[in-house]
DNA sequence: CGTGCGATGTATCGGTCCGATACATCGCGG
DNA sequence: CCGCGATGTATCGGACCGATACATCGCACG
């Protein structure tokens, strides 16, 4: 892809843990993956020679492919687990990408952020409970709100590793927008990969 | 206070919006506020001369206190609305120091960062309906995930803004911890401040 | 009785990311 | 025919984080 599609591309995909990738942060990035080998870059080729003759001082768009390391880099990537892991972008990333990994990393993954979020919900407790007279009241109601935020996202939490661990996908539990869509996408074996837009 | 002390504050009344203020950020911030005659920075001075004489040689705490044009200041930006006001560090900032502003301009905020969640809502119901068969259970999940929260964060804007409207102060809408705490801070008259250990 | 560790405290540095901005082309509708 | 919104690449200044360095204090445990 080049760096626009990729970054609507992300965009859509990332769209529910954080805002859109900026540019400030895009076009470094891409430069960092060329230089380390993982991508490559190449100017876009007109089709096939002479297909659109009238487009000849069409802007340069750079189209960029990972390579086989890359591939491997990325891999590695998102089986790791650790404290960057779990915290809200980190986890959120790692997330969008669990197709793309094998079970056990999606439950080592899981809970941790388990872990994580129970302690943020402690420290809110002992907030809401030994501190709660030196603060004003809207204040505690912030407090509150994160609390439940974070005992909602543990329920769910739990909701897929009992899932991960009866061995099915993802289903649906809340009675959200769409009644059907019976059936998912089963991981793909690690060094697959999907077609793509060259 | 002193920055260790601030930090600790800030840690406690921001806890659930915010990860822990760095010191990376806080010491230069620190600086530029005194540059700008909004703080003024002294040396602590060891009580009441020699009242503690085995420790003089006791590291520097450095003791801030703002000024008359830092109270000005920081009343403006409580005050002031606008669309960074509405995101996510934004909002929440603000509304932690809610009970130092009067009602209009809480209510200004709270229906701003509504319309915002409004549009998030939105852009994650579209990815839902119209790329749902392009991406995997997983992502779709995430996404769910992310509309559950917004759909809960509006709810809970509204309430707050029907307490606002009513002229209560929050109330205690979910079942939570405490019971009790009947009375909460009434929003001080804007020029006032409460006591604070200079 | 000492000693080491965790809390308190101030401070800097490298690196990453964001927001704003500049610039250029394409397709479409008024 | 022309202007505007979408497509597209790119840079710059500034803010912030994470790690780190360094120093002191109180207390618990050997």
């Amino acid at each position: 892809m080049h760096g626009y599609e990729l970054r609507k591309e992300l965009t859509a995909k990332l769209g529910a843990i954080r805002a859109a990738i900026s540019y400030g942060s895009l076009y470094p990035t891409l430069r960092r993956l060329q230089a380390a080998g993982w991508i490559t870059e190449a100017a876009e080729t007109p089709a096939t020679a002479e297909e659109v003759p009238a487009l000849t001082s069409r802007r340069g768009r750079v189209v960029y492919t990972i390579t086989a390391e890359g591939k491997e880099r990325f891999a590695q990537l998102i089986a790791q687990a650790g404290p960057e892991t779990y915290d809200d972008t980190g986890f959120g990333v790692h997330f969008a990408f669990f197709a793309r990994t094998d079970q056990a990393t999606r439950l080592r993954i899981l809970e941790g952020r388990r872990r994580k979020i129970e302690e943020r919900r402690e420290g809110l407790r002992d907030v809401l409970g030994r501190a709660a007279e030196r603060l004003d009241a809207y204040t505690l109601e912030l407090q509150r709100h994160g609390l439940d935020a974070c005992e909602r996202e543990v329920r769910w939490l739990e909701e897929l590793i009992a899932n991960e661990r009866s061995g099915r996908a993802p289903t649906v539990p809340q009675p959200g927008t769409a009644g059907g869509r019976g059936e998912n996408d089963s991981p793909p074996t690690p060094g697959e990969s999907r077609k793509e837009r060259p």
